[in-house]
Order: C-alpha cells, then sequence, then structure tokens
DNA sequence: CTGTTAGCGCATTCAG
DNA sequence: CTGAATGCGCTAACAG
C-alpha cells in the first residue's frame, strides 16, 4: 500500500492523502473518502519514506553494553521516561561488550533515521572519539566523561573516596578497643574492573586508593585484584585473594555484582574449611573459621542483590536521574538547536554505612 | 555529504560511487579518486535511502517486554547470535509491560526500515492479533503460541505437569515413613501469575494442577495466590499464604523470581518469630519454627538466583535455543520466501530434583 | 567499464 | 482548498 494507492481508490491526489495525514487542508467530503478507504486498506504510511523527507523521525537511539543489567535498565527507564512525555520513541541495540559491535551500532544509528544517539559508555576507543567528533546526529554520553560529545557521568572518584573513608574507619584500631583490634584481620583488599572503564576502572578505585590515604592507609597491591562485571568472576576473584592472604578483614568491590560473588566465595570457601573436615597444608584452618569477619562493600546499590548482598555498605548512583538528564540534554540540541557542549557530574549517596558499627556476622 | 556531491568532488558520475560503495564495475582509476574523497570527507552513504530503494535493511526488530531479566537476555542472546552470523543486525524496543507501547513499537518496526520482526510475546491481545494478520513485514513469535504467525515457544504445559509430579512425590506420605508423616506440614501452596499470559499464567499452572491430580492430590484454592514478576510480589504473596496457612509443606512459585521473593518471606517470617520474642494470638510459634521444612520449587532456572535459591527444583527452559530457532524461522521467511507457517515448541528439562531425596534445612 | 535515467514513498512547493 | 510537479539520497536498468 503506497500513499498514489490510497488517492487513486478515493479518487484523490496523493497530496490530499498527504495532507489529510498530515493535518492540512481537505474538505470534509474528501476528508470522508479517504479515510474511508485507509480504514478499509488498513493502510499505514510508510516512516521510512516519511523520513527520508522530513528529516525527522522523533526516535532516538540508545547503545547499551548489555541489556541483562539493572543499572543500564534504570538509565534507559530514565531516558525513556523523558522521551516518551515528548512523543519520541527509542529504540536499543546491545553490543553484548564488544567495542566493534558498539561501533558498527553507533554508525547504525547515524545512517538510519534516529534524530539523535544515547551512547551508555564503557571504554572509550580512540575508534569511539573518532565517531563523537564527526557524528551527523547530535550524541549524548552517559556514564562516561568525554570532551568529545555531551556527557552526563557519576562522581565516581568522590564515590571511591567516600567509600575508601568509610572502610578505612572500619579497620583503624578503635581508640577504645586498642591493642586487640590489631590482632584481627586488618588488612584491605579491592577487586576492582578493567581500567579501560575509566569511570569504574580508574576513577572509581583511585578514588578509593585517596579515601583510604586520607586516613593513613594504603592499597596493597598484592590485596587488589581485577574482575569482569560479574558475580562468577567476582567469586573467582574472591576465592584467589581469600587462598593467598589470611589477613583480610574487608574485601571492597567495584559493583555489587562483583561483590555479590565475594560473598558467596567467602561462604563456599569457609563451608569447605570446617575444621577435622577438610584440611590443607598451611593449617589455615583457623583464619578460615574466621571469615565470617571478613567485611564487603560495593558500589552501585544494586536493590536485586541485596537478597544475596543483605544490605552491605555500597553507594547509590543517579542511574536513573542520568538517563532523564541525558534524555533532555539530547532534546535540547535535537529541538532548540542548543549547541553549547555540556559536561555533567552526578552525585551519590552512600547506603548502608553501618559497616563501622555492627560486626556482620 | 550526498552520493551526488561525492561524486562531483571525484569527478564522476553518481552511479559510479554507488558502485564503488557496492562492489560493482569501476576502473582502478575511478576508485582511487573516490576512494580519496570519500577518506577526506568522511562521507557515509544514506543506509535510510538505500533501503527505500532495495527494500532490504539486514536489520531486524525485537520487540521485549523488559530488558532487565535474564530470561530475555538469553533469548534475544540467541537472536542475536545467528542474527549477526547471518549479516544481519538487531534492534530491541522494551515495552515495559505495557500493552499499548507493544503495539506501538510493532507499528514502528512495520513501517521503519526492518526486514522482519521478533516479538517476544507475554500477553496477546485482540489488538496483537490483528497486528499479526495484517502486518506487512514476517513476524515470529517467541515464548507465547498463537495462530496468527510462526511462533516458537516452550512446554509449559509439560514442565508444569512434571513438576507437579515432583512436588506430589515429595508431598505424599512414603509407605516407608507412614503414618509420621501426615502429621507434618503436608498441603502444597502455589504462586502463580496473570491469566493473561497464556505460557506462564495458564498453561504452567494447569499442567502444574494436572501433575498434582495424576498423583491424587487437589490443589486447594485457598492456597494459590497470583503475583507479578518480581521478587518484590513473590515475597508478598508469600507472606500472605504463610501468614494464613499453617500447615504448607511445599510452596511452588510460577518462576525463579517469585521463588526467590518466596524464599525471602519465609526467612524474614521465622526471624520474626522466634519463641519467646514475638508471640501472635493464635500460638502459631511453633508451625514458625518449623518453618525451616517449607520448600520452596520455580521455574526458569535462573543462574542469577542461584546465589538466593540455593539451587530449589526448577525447570530449565531453552530459552536461547528458542531465540535461536525464532531467528531462523524469521530468515528463512525474509531470505527464502518460506510461505509455510511453522509452530514449533520446544522441551524442558527439571533441575534439582533431589526435592523428595533430602529436607532442605 | 561508464553516465544517464527513472523511480522507491512521501511531503511540499506552486499554480490553479 | 486542490492536484501536478519536484526532489529527499540512493540503486538498478539501460544504452553507450
Amino acid at each position: 500500500m503506497t500513499i498514489k494507492e490510497i488517492a487513486q481508490l478515493a479518487g484523490v491526489s496523493s497530496a490530499a492523502v498527504s495532507r489529510y495525514l498530515n493535518g492540512g487542508y481537505v474538505s470534509e467530503e474528501k476528508k470522508e473518502q479517504i479515510k474511508k478507504v485507509i480504514e478499509e486498506t488498513g493502510y499505514q504510511p510508510s516512516a521510512q519514506a516519511r523520513i527520508l523527507r522530513t528529516k525527522k523521525a522523533c526516535l532516538v537511539g540508545v547503545v547499551v553494553p548489555k541489556i541483562n543489567s539493572e543499572s543500564i535498565s534504570r538509565v534507559t527507564a530514565g531516558i525513556e521516561q523523558v522521551l516518551s512525555r515528548r512523543g519520541y520513541q527509542m529504540l536499543l541495540a546491545s553490543t553484548d561488550n564488544d567495542p566493534a559491535k558498539e561501533i558498527a551500532y553507533l554508525k547504525l544509528f547515524e545512517n538510519y533515521p534516529v534524530d539523535g544517539i544515547i551512547l551508555i559508555g564503557t571504554v572509550i576507543t580512540a575508534e569511539h572519539r573518532k565517531f563523537l567528533k564527526n557524528s551527523r546526529v547530535p550524541v549524548v554520553v552517559v556514564g562516561q566523561y568525554t570532551k568529545y560529545a555531551n556527557c552526563i557521568y557519576h562522581d565516581d572518584y568522590g564515590a571511591g573516596k567516600a567509600m575508601g573513608k568509610l572502610v578505612a574507619s572500619a579497620v583503624k584500631p578503635d581508640a577504645a578497643s586498642g591493642e586487640k583490634a590489631q590482632q584481627e584481620r586488618s588488612k584491605v583488599a579491592y577487586i576492582g574492573v578493567t581500567r579501560e572503564d575509566r569511570a569504574v576502572g580508574v576513577s572509581r578505585e583511585e578514588g578509593f586508593r585517596a579515601g583510604l590515604k586520607s586516613e593513613g592507609i594504603e592499597l596493597d597491591a598484592e590485596y587488589v585484584r581485577q574482575a569482569e562485571f560479574t558475580m562468577d568472576s567476582g567469586y573467582r576473584a574472591a576465592l584467589d585473594l581469600l587462598t593467598e592472604k589470611r589477613d583480610i578483614g574487608i574485601l571492597a568491590c567495584a559493583t555489587d555484582t562483583i561483590a555479590a560473588g565475594a560473598i558467596e566465595a567467602i561462604l563456599t570457601y569457609s563451608k569447605s574449611r570446617v575444621p577435622g573436615t577438610v584440611k590443607d597444608s598451611g593449617g589455615r584452618m583457623q583464619y578460615i573459621l574466621e571469615n565470617f569477619r571478613i567485611r564487603v562493600t560495593g558500589f552501585g546499590d544494586n536493590q536485586f542483590l541485596k537478597a544475596v548482598t543483605g544490605g552491605i555498605p555500597t553507594v547509590h548512583f543517579g542511574y536513573k536521574t542520568s538517563g532523564i538528564r541525558g534524555a533532555e540534554l539530547l532534546l535540547d540540541v535535537i529541538e532548540r538547536g542548543e549547541k553549547i557542549p555540556v559536561e555533567m557530574k552526578l552525585g551519590f549517596r552512600l547506603v548502608n554505612e553501618k559497616i563501622n558499627i555492627k560486626n556482620n556476622k
């Protein structure tokens, strides 16, 4: 069905049908005829061709690293909220953390009928920068800082620092408890992520180090591991740490997901080392039995994982807010032609700070 | 940048540029010129216009009810796998369980340049059927049975029945244990979902009832609740059941997510009812203390939730497989013009059947 | 091998 | 108010 056929059937010109569809001048009489034919045929105009003509799609493309993630779904929920309120629709492209696919989908959106693109960023490569610089449709980057596009990101450094201080306060021997605390597990370990992710892998971790340092504690390289953004990877990294180091008091993780894996590891490890049941060469038994004292922290305030983590100290970022602001930024550019570049940094909130009050058993 | 401008700059015709882009005959000499100009200008052809012309986008649209779900991400992973292998890209539209949005996005895809649509189905309304009947681009429905489109669904009835039998076997007094078992908690409760979801809300539940019945057990209406597809909703439904009924031995849930919520509820409930600490009017204490004996089952084999559920009996559906088969079906129609309608039912596999062997404590 | 020509389906001039 | 004509950017025939 094309507009021409409809016009023929209704005995009018295609222009009349076009006007009918878009609210132009059409006599009541012809309106009736056209309406009738359209209803009969179930005709739907090709958005495709319309956009070719009008260069306006009322559509934005969102490129995400993966689909099954609470933080990402919060961001897209924010985006969708403002988009639908303003009469736009949202298309998602998931890249499965593959930078090549990410570029491919960015280009897809650039050449398809979308009015703008939002990239939920993880690693920004040279290719990305090149794209951002040359894109002919406006792009907003959410979750990472970049100077090549409007961006809106979280204060990962600040959050890391706050967490570092919190951890330090929990690990430092109290004036009151004195000598005794010194003998307990007191080392801080950290499970981070690839430094290619500037926000999580660099800022967050550097912030954490800075927070510790401000309280006089150094993060020992031997107590640091790197994981993927999965529970399973967190599990393995934690198990590795537990096996190697027997004096870890607090295990800080770059994300709640990793933390959940780490907690699993601690539980598994302790279960398999009940004295008299399993024995390893180093006589580690005692440490293992004590490992309920290992406290775990995360980042992200993952609601879904609360059941697993049981409310560990974590940081709440305004993921949904970043989606909202990101979409607003984009629409400002699309609709009002806003030209002034924007970099927006969003704050955070520490959650479950009770780490230093209650020993979690 | 249009193909014409490039042609002018390179001193050739637009057709030559088009051929250069699409691998037609171009002399080495002109190839050079064109290549140079394209590189200088960073020209990218408008996929938009190309598709208008060729009616081929190498793109399929996938409509999903929500983004943050393990089962759905497994399906899309399957789809993406075959699509990318066959040179297609995938666009996602999330409807947030809003039937109106679902229709809106289906129509969007119908009129935008996609070669086909995959709908991950939940509730199929009359509007849906109307769309499926009239769509001008091929549609495959995954996860629900429908006669209005090619579909690929899971054997929810069979799975429910198998689970029903398993539950029945665990609840029925053993010949060996005899009289004693009769006195224990022995009622079966079920938390289902809306019957508008034919697969999960009807087939799965009816199957479950049939499974119980085949072993001589009826599912009492008073022991049935309905929940949303969330942990929180499962939590509330379970709490309601626990408060009302004190003789539940097995609590079967329509999804692992609901089951995870139910487990939370059981833990919370029992914690708050330690004898001597809290007392309610009915002298329920004893039951509460025994509620570690309430066994929970789910459906879906959610890997992510294993940490919470600790390996309860559940059913593994081939979600990824359904995505793979669905995409293949769609491509058959798109590329080979396959016209014969297909309905494909996928099997299942019971997981963690140990329910009747080991009392989970 | 190459350029010219003619649309894809639609919206928008511009004369009626 | 209305229809004929034009072109969005590209590809596919076609005749060189």
